[in-house]
DNA sequence: GAGACTATACTTAGCGT
DNA sequence: GACGCTAAGTATAGTCT
């Protein structure tokens, strides 16, 4: 039921395997790098692209600061980007998804806490909704500024597919 | 032999034994990056500073790409990461999710819209998150009296990181 | 498609060399 | 202090729900 043999170590062929694999292992390596960094008291980036393009990332202070350092430390003043990662909100109060609002302020006015299963319940019922709420959005969001993808709209997509190149 | 217990999730204070550990830690850690590269083909860059200060780097193509690639995909919203390893909220006693007070004043002020795909995929990362917070923690307040937690575990997402033994 | 489960492969802490 | 060994914990591939 379990590993018949042992991990080989190439590529993923089947993409749902690789998917599946993907988010485990992602989940494992991002503990691990947490672990290192308290244990040992080290620093730590990490960076990670999955195969659809989404990011994920850990740092125990910042990407920005780490980075920095890495390049101050290599010697090399390759500078390859200026740097412009935060600040970022323009305010467009057009439609927001209602549940958003509920949520929001139930959360903060509920402080729901580890030992109230109701209110987590609750939560999570709210936190399903506004999901699967984004989720279509996002995509129609995407179809729309996208350009070749075929309007025709799936009734779900697991993950946004933006289109980039591997560097 | 081994391990007397579990490993307690604190910076070890004997400098000689997080030396060692750190070596191991780190090499484990990059053959998990490197894996995950490789098995998921996923873009991983990892910067790693030893306490001494020592840099050690891995990266699937190079660290400065991968940056510039993070820096254009994280700069089209907020940094949501909690890369607090170090500065977390251990001692409130509601201990309430911090990722719902993110996305309660995130969601108020960024109004997220149907036209915005970045903030809608910001949103979507967030949710998901706290869902998958929620859903564990509402699990253990429900079987709070059964004591088997065998395997009965909270698989976190990308950055939930909560360890089993906290500090 | 996402979670839960579980048998196993893999990692690694503490030692001895 | 690095290396090899081994047991005790973990991570996780494959399944089932």
């Amino acid at each position: 039921m379990a590993r018949r043999g042992r991990v080989e170590l190439r590529r993923i062929e089947d993409r749902t395997s690789r998917q599946v694999r993907f988010s485990k292992r992602r989940a494992g390596l991002f503990k691990k790098a947490f672990e290192l960094a308290v244990l040992c008291d080290a620093e730590v980036a990490l960076l990670v692209f999955s195969p659809a393009g989404k990011l994920y990332e850990y740092s125990t202070s910042s990407i920005e600061g780490t980075y920095d350092r890495y390049q101050r430390f290599a010697g090399a003043g390759t500078n390859v980007n200026g740097g412009d990662a935060s600040s970022n909100n323009d305010g467009d109060p057009s439609n927001i998804q209602p549940r958003l609002k509920e949520i929001a302020s139930w959360s903060l006015q509920n402080n729901a806490d580890d030992s109230d299963a109701n209110k987590l319940e609750k939560l999570e019922k709210l936190l399903t909704d506004a999901l699967r709420n984004t989720k279509s959005k996002k995509m129609l969001a995407q179809q729309n500024s996208g350009s070749s993808t075929r309007s025709g709209e799936n009734s779900n997509g697991p993950r946004g597919q933006k289109k980039r190149g591997r560097t």
